[in-house]
DNA sequence: CTGAAAGCGCTAACAT
DNA sequence: ATGTTAGCGCTTTCAG
């Protein structure tokens, strides 16, 4: 491995003056600068980060923690993470926490004390208290996606507006026995999503006067299959059946779809569906949705926690995550009876 | 952040005793052993990797290459290497291989240097020479999977046996017209596995005395929609139609079966169909399919990575990675005419 | 089995 | 603008 003394020898200059023509910090002259940048190319020197990370303490890696790997909006996040974070030269170190207690405990009193990171980033992960305190006493810049956490900086969706949103545009269609899927208090772990997007549906509801009908809120598990068997439910009952589905998900709104078709529902002339995420099978379906764009919440989150990195002042103010209707072709004015 | 040193005095020891305790590197008394992890655990120290890594020349931290953070069997294994790595207190830093081929330079020749990681493992990538010039010149173990690399130590996958076994599963329900979803040089990139898949498939029908037929040979891009277009061609054309198809992906299988129903055929009493993958929406749709288990392909590489660690003498065969027919609702015997 | 001490390779005052 | 030098916080000989 080359080192910074052979540089320094081959451009006939200390070392001081290599590691700062490199890092860009301190003058340097543009001759220097040329003869020291020649020599490291010419040598393939690259600065160990483990030695400039031990005397200057920055890493250029920033930490990023994870519920999961395997599911299709924290994949998104992620990748929008690396690729933001890549272009400016950091590199991303990946903390997942499973459910697994010990391996989640290891992970804040062990893991992410080891100095490796500059920062961190936490994708809807609820923290208890003892772990928001021991990612505050790192005493690193911290950057969640999905709060409320008031201790941490965040960056939020409005879950109670976005469900609103795709439950007005039912609404708007002339929809007013609307069903809708998703409110599971058991998978109210990340930050009681599933509970504010149906408290959005019922204000949404409330607001066009109608009132709650609790035939039509279906319980399922965020994924194609409880969307499919949800949707029978509603669908396949006897008594009033609703025109539209709200689903909370793009997943539960496709199995919403198939199940329809397979009862002999027309989608969107016998019912009209509408998910939330902007999920890449949105598309095939033509699913109208209501994209919550993960890929720019990764990139977001990793220009916050940089922003924060060059000026610790920074006040980085909670911010808000934007959304937008997408409409395709899964709804439509509800036919005149 | 509380250092060695005040662990050793707390402990009444001399810092290299308590680093010797901590690492399990040297002889150190049951006795000093205890005083040291009481006061370490009491001060709430943990070592610092960046003085650790520099001093040792061990980081506990693995580099993975990956050239897609969004796609299933990706992040399948990303997360089986991560789970594998935590266990043994081994952090990942993620190298997200872009299409970017400046971003991709800069990784090998510049991220994968800073000393950052012990070893590295590559996931489904095809490296150039150069680039495996780079790998080997990082002196670290490396692991790749889904080779052939012949220059790297390989996990591979037979993807060749993997297509004959799904096209023999079908010639086993006695279809003779059968179609193939997948061949499309222009997706050759990684490892010729649409290439490979095909020639299986080829095989198996070669050996059941069954010549090919060109017809029966429908390109697509590996995503549902492209499974549709592809099985919609296929089963639309006047004249002889397949009885079963056999997609390079459970995805583009997804859309075949989709595609069927669209056009009236039932599946699977009209048209069989298997893919690949043991993607998890292959449940869903109940779909015939060969496993190929890409977390458990993650965690081998990770054991295996490991392994190279802890004795770099190792031989690390190049190994095959297992795959198994997975029989579920739409393969069935063909009717008899 | 333990301690003293010499680095690991770089950065950041400080001096010039 | 550049060089000198004292660390950064650990690990690892080397003695004992």
């Amino acid at each position: 491995m080359v080192s910074i003394d052979e540089v320094a020898r081959k451009a006939g200059l200390s070392t001081a003056t290599v590691s700062r023509a490199l890092s860009g910090r301190g003058y340097v002259s543009a001759a220097s600068r040329e003869k020291v940048l020649l020599a490291a190319q010419e040598l393939g020197y690259v600065v160990s980060s483990r030695a400039s990370s031990l005397a200057s303490g920055r890493t250029r890696n920033i930490g990023v923690i994870v519920p999961y790997l395997d599911r299709w909006f924290f994949s998104m996040v992620l990748s929008g993470v690396s690729s933001a974070l890549m272009k400016h030269g950091y590199d991303i170190t990946l903390y997942n926490i499973t459910a697994d207690s010990d391996a989640r405990k290891d992970v804040f009193e062990t893991a992410l004390r080891r100095q490796r990171v500059d920062a961190v980033i936490a994708v809807a992960i609820e923290l208890d208290e003892d772990e928001t305190e021991h990612l505050l006493a790192l005493d690193l810049p911290v950057i969640a996606i999905g709060g409320p956490n008031p201790a941490l900086d965040t960056l939020s969706m409005d879950d109670v507006a976005l469900a609103r949103l795709a439950t007005e545009h039912l609404l708007g269609l002339g929809h007013t026995e609307i069903a809708h899927i998703g409110a599971n208090p058991e998978f109210d772990i990340d930050f009681h999503i599933p509970t504010n997007r149906r408290l959005g549906f019922e204000q949404a509801l409330a607001d066009a006067g109608i009132a709650p009908n609790p035939a039509y809120l279906e319980p399922a598990d965020f994924t194609v299959d409880g969307g499919y068997r949800a949707a029978k439910q509603l669908l396949g009952r006897p008594g009033p059946r609703p025109t539209a589905v709200f689903a909370a998900s793009d997943e539960m709104a496709i199995g919403a779809v198939l199940a329809a078709r397979d009862l002999g529902y027309r989608v969107p002339e016998d019912l009209s569906v509408v998910g939330i995420d902007g999920h890449e099978l949105g598309e095939f379906f033509r699913l109208t949705t209501v994209d919550q764009f993960p890929l720019a919440q990764g990139e977001r989150a990793a220009d916050a926690v940089l922003a924060k990195l060059e000026s610790s002042d920074e006040p980085t103010a909670h911010g808000e995550l934007p959304f937008e209707l997408i409409v395709r072709g899964t709804t439509a004015r509800l036919p005149k009876a």
